[in-house]
Formats: structure tokens, sequence, C-alpha cells
RNA sequence: UGGGCCGUCGACUAAUGGUAGGUCAAGUGCCUUUGGAGCACUUUGUCUAGGUUCGAAUCCUAGCGGCCCAGCCA
């Protein structure tokens, strides 16, 4: 169960002002015709073999979702049934990321933890002649089960008296194969147009120690040997995953059947893509390991650690999953989607501060030299509870490179010379005049007046100004690195690659820009790993894990929505 | 090409035989001590062709298009 929930399920809200879905009518269905007994039951599985992203956010959404809607509650199993691709590192971080999310879950099983019944009822199975021990090697398996249009065939193996598989089986799990000479397949059918029913392997030889069960074993059960079963244990009500495993249903009831036990059902619906994303748990490796990333948690992965250390907050996460619905077809979500729920909900919470992440040198030619005054700023206009602060003003500032320009172009509001703006909880300055650097011609410093009767912002003589931009006292300001990140992929499909090349090719090459001399107001200076900010006028950015006292790193969690740079876009467009 | 699934504004998703609606994006205006936020307004859609029906996004038929399946991965 969880504790706190998505939007689109809060508690006590009546069923149906709850957007409907699918899945939810299924239920809903269920509890009308009492299926069971008003029971919901559900489970996040996942395989502990890589870290949890986005995606999953999707599919744990709607399996506590849907619980805590009915009452009813939520499993966390890990399928590790492959113990050369699962770890303990996995599995940690996997329970971190879903109590991150903000989710509770009711049992922590493992599908290792029926290793024992599964094997028992594998032997019943046998006994049935439902099931028999086949020695073909892998590569005859595959000529065996045929093509997509034509029919597989019969495993030479496939009449074994009942006897001699009991006892291959057993010697099978006694140790005395090697890898791969022999499995334990279901007799079905190998005509089937369904290839997984073409009597699919049910246990595989595999000399290797499990994260959880050590050396125990070495026969593991295959996927669909496992899953159904490990629902149907657990009465798990409603099973939901992926489109890819819709084949695979009549093989998961097929077992559920033959056994005889609680008749769990399976639902399919889209895994969830993003564009300019890669949502594929073995791409994301191949990212790490290659070096393209710094490791599983970069600012620019779509992991939930990623994620979490570029400054999105589990409530964003969320509303996102809320808001994406859920059904079959098979689609992509855009990313400003994603961006606009984060954008959303820290304008309600993350207090403001002034930034300057290129800074441009302002003299305030007729403030008074060495004079400082304490200015009062809002923490956050949309929380008046956020309260006020203290900013010092003084003589020299600092400002955005881009709010400053020698020669602006139509519609820009900013500073330029003779022209009046306001400082952002301080002075209107007007522009007199720049300094230039003699070789470069560029401008380094920008002389100023301020109009001291403007103290607060606000003209007595009720002049306006056109722009109001963000400062930082140059004594007084805090130094600071800054990661700014853009899409991880170029395309919007990654993909989608040219002949001979991968995903890789893809990547975008300015994906991170570290700029390491940004200046921050002094309050700053004890902001705490993972504070979360609005830089004014900027963006929302996020105290990184790496960020300690004197040496202050932050990511961008994502920029603000800019107008002006639309607009310039629009210009430059038109020549 | 055998089987399975899916086609609704640019994107995602509702409408469960009876007004094609919402969110994001885009655009316009208002407002503004963040060109932020907010508010108002606007544009754009039922894959195609037949059929059933008083009435079809919804049901039927046939096309067309997309995704998935030939691991001893999950």
């Amino acid at each position: 169960m969880s504790a706190s929930n998505p939007q689109t399920a809060a508690p006590g809200a009546p069923a149906e002002a709850r957007p409907s879905n699918f899945i939810r009518d299924i239920i809903l269905d269920d509890l009308k015709t009492n299926k069971h007994a008003g029971r919901v039951q559900t489970r996040f599985p996942p395989e502990p073999n890589g870290y949890l992203h986005i995606g999953h956010a999707k599919a744990i959404c709607l399996d506590f979702g849907l619980a805590d809607e009915f009452g009813g509650h939520t499993n966390l199993r890990f399928d590790d049934t492959n113990p050369s691709k699962e770890e303990t590192e996995y599995v940690d971080s996997i329970m971190e990321d879903v109590k991150w999310l903000g989710f509770h879950w009711d049992g922590l099983f493992y599908a290792s933890d029926y290793f024992e019944q599964l094997y028992e009822w594998a032997v019943q199975l046998i006994k049935a002649g439902k099931a028999y021990v086949c020695d073909l090697s892998a590569d005859e398996i595959r000529e065996y089960r045929g093509t997509l249009t034509k029919p597989g065939k019969d495993s030479p193996y496939r009449n074994r008296a009942v006897e001699e598989n009991l006892g291959l089986f057993e010697r099978m799990k006694a140790g005395e194969f090697p890898d791969g000479s022999r499995t334990l397949r279901a007799k079905i059918d190998m005509a089937s147009p369904n290839l997984n029913m073409r009597d699919p392997v049910m246990y595989r030889i595999l000399h290797a120690s499990h994260h959880r069960t050590g050396d125990k074993w070495c026969i593991y059960p295959m996927y669909d040997y496992a899953h159904g079963q490990s629902d149907s244990i657990e009465r798990v009500t409603h099973s939901m995953c992926t489109l890819e495993f819709e084949d695979h249903r009549p093989l998961y009831n097929w077992f559920i059947q033959q056994l005889g036990i609680f008749p769990s059902q399976q639902i399919e619906f889209d895994r969830l893509n993003l564009t300019h994303t890669l949502l594929s748990k073995r791409k994301l490796l191949q990212l790490v390991q290659e070096g393209h990333v710094s490791g599983w948690d970069d600012p620019r992965m779509p992991t939930l650690c990623g994620i979490r250390r570029r400054g999105y907050t589990p409530e964003a996460i969320r509303n996102f999953c809320g808001a994406i619905g859920v059904s079959k077809t098979n689609g992509s979500i855009e990313l400003a989607m994603l961006e606009h729920f984060v954008r959303e909900d820290l304008n309600k919470r993350a207090p403001r501060a002034m930034a300057v992440l290129r800074p441009l040198k302002v003299v305030i030619d007729n403030y008074p030299e060495g004079q400082v005054e304490e200015l009062e700023a809002v923490n956050n206009p949309e929380d008046p509870a956020a309260g006020m602060r203290k900013v010092p003003f003084s003589r020299v500032l600092y400002i955005e490179q881009d709010d400053f320009r020698e020669d602006p172009p139509k519609q820009y509001h900013r500073l330029s010379p003779g022209r009046e703006v306001r400082l952002r909880a301080g002075y209107f300055i007007t522009c007199t005049g720049v300094v230039k650097d003699e070789r470069t011609g560029e401008v380094v410093e920008v002389r100023c007046t301020y109009d001291p009767a403007t103290r607060s912002g606000n003209a007595p003589d009720g002049r306006k100004v056109k722009a109001t931009i963000h400062w930082v006292s140059a004594a007084h300001a805090v130094d600071a690195e800054v990661g700014i990140y853009d899409n991880l992929f170029t395309k919007e499909d990654p993909s989608q690659t040219d002949e001979g090349k991968d995903f890789t090719s893809n990547l975008n090459p300015n994906s991170l820009e570290v700029l390491s001399h940004c200046k921050l107001e002094p309050s700053l200076a004890s902001a705490a790993v993972g504070g979360r900010y609005q830089f004014e006028r900027l963006g929302y950015f996020c105290v990184d894990l790496d960020s300690v006292p004197g040496k202050l790193v932050f990511n961008r969690t994502v920029a603000l929505k800019d107008t002006w740079a639309k607009i310039e876009k629009g210009q430059r467009g038109k020549g």
C-alpha cells in the first residue's frame, strides 16, 4: 500500500472522479462480480539486474496505485531466476527507489523463495506426463522449434518414460550434468502458432551462485515457469505487465491450470516511451559501462537515481505517471510532458534565490564605495509562508551576460546603453557605458548609475521599466559549479540509427555543460545536498551529491520556460 | 509471411451505440518586482472503404499502417 498517492488517486476520492483506464475497469468489474471476494492483490516484480528507471515508475504507480485505490495490497517481488545477471547491489537500489517514490510494499518476496515449491510442482508435472527432460542442445532446440511460419517438430526425448524423467530431473538438480546439457520442458504443442507453447523450457542447468540461495541450486526456473506460479502463491489477483508478454499469457495460464492453483490474471499494458530517451536496462547498462555517463545516477540518466540526483521530486514523477494514463497503444510521450510536471511541483515549493551563471561585472558609479545594504527579498511568491530573506547589495555586482546587449535586438527589454532596468528586489539602474577588452573588443564591465529613490523596486514618480534582472553582489558572492543538462540523445527516438551504427551514435555531445565560476547569493552557501531552489529567471537547481561547503555543486533540474528565447529564435528564423 | 496486439488533435489520453472532452505542446491576449507563475481565449483529431442502425470513434466486413514473438533472458 502506498502512503502517498499519485494525483490520480487521491485518498477518499469517489471512484467515479478518478481517470479511468482499462485495467481499472477490469478491477471495478471484478469487484462488482465479487470475483475475489473484494480482494485486490498486486505485485511489482523487478528483476534485480539493473537500476529502476522512469518506465518502472509508471508500473510502480500502477501496481501500487490501483491496489491502494481499492484497499488492496502490493508486494515487492524480485524476479531473481537468473543468477548470472542479478546482484544484491540492484536489489538494494530498487528498494531505495521504490521507497523514494513514496510507496510501501506489504510483502517483500523473491522468486527464489519459491524454488523448492517450483521444483515440487515440476515433479508433479513430470508425473502427470506434462513435462520431460530433453537432451537437445540449445542449437538443436532452436532448430526443432520451427519458425514463425513453419511448425516445429517433436524432440526425440519427448516421450521418455515418467520414471526416466523423474530420475534425470533429480540428477539435474543434484548437479550431475554440465550447463546446457539438458533442460526440463513442458509438453504442450510443437505445432502451436504461438512459439511460447512449443514445449517451452522450464528449467535450465546453471552452475552459478545465486545472490540469495548461494550454491544450493544448479538448476534454475525460467521466467515463464516461475512468474505465474509466484503470482499464484501470493494470491495476486491482477498481475500487470507490459505488452511484450501478451504472447506468454497462454503459457502463464497453462501452468496455473495444469497445477490447479490460484488463478492469478495477467493484464498487459503499454510500456512507457519517452522522446530523446532510452528506457532499456541493457542499453542503460551499456552507457554506464562504456563511460558515456558518469554512472547509473548521472543526472542525464532516466534512472530514478539519476532523475533524483537531477532534482526531480517523487511527487512530480507520480503526477506525471498519473497524467500519461495507461492503455495498449504503442506511443511515445514528449519529454516536455515530464518537464511540465517538475516545473509545476517545484514552482510551488522551491525557495527562490539569485544566481548568476555567466557573470558580467556591473559597477554602479554613484553608489558609495564600501557601502552595503541588506535588501529584503521574497522567498517564494507562490507561498507567502516561505517568508523573506536578506540579500546584500553593494557598488559592484554581477549580472548575467545574457541580460546585457550593447546593441539590443528588437523586443529585447533588458539592459543596454542608456536603458533603465530593475534589479530584482533592488534598485532601478541605468546603463551609462561599457568597458571593453582592448584586444578582443568584448564588453568586460558595464557602468551604471542607480536611482536611490527606487529602493525595493518601485519608482515614486511612477515610471516603469520593461525588465527586471537578477544580480549578485560581487563582494558577497559564493562561487559554485553548475551542471547544465540537455537531452542525452539528439534524436527523438534514439534507437533509430544509420546503417551499421548503434544508439550511441545518437548521443548528444552537448548534453552536459559544466559552468565553473557561477556566482551565488550568500544565503546559498549553506545549501544542503539535495536541496532544491529556483534560481530566479533561470530554472530549478538542486545541490548535487558531490557538493561540499566551500565547493558547491548544483545541477540544473529544468530551465524555466523562456519566452525571450522563443522570440529570439523566431527572429533568427525570419532571417 | 504464422500468431498476438494496437490505430482518436503535433504528443498522451477520455467518451463503454446518443454533445468528440482533458492534459502537454503550439499560438493570441491579459496580468506581472522572475520575459517565471497565473488567467482567458484559439488552432488542430476518430487510418481507409463499405455495411448494420433513427443514430457509429464505439458493432460487422474488407483493406491499410504500426508494434511484439523463432533466449537454456526477463
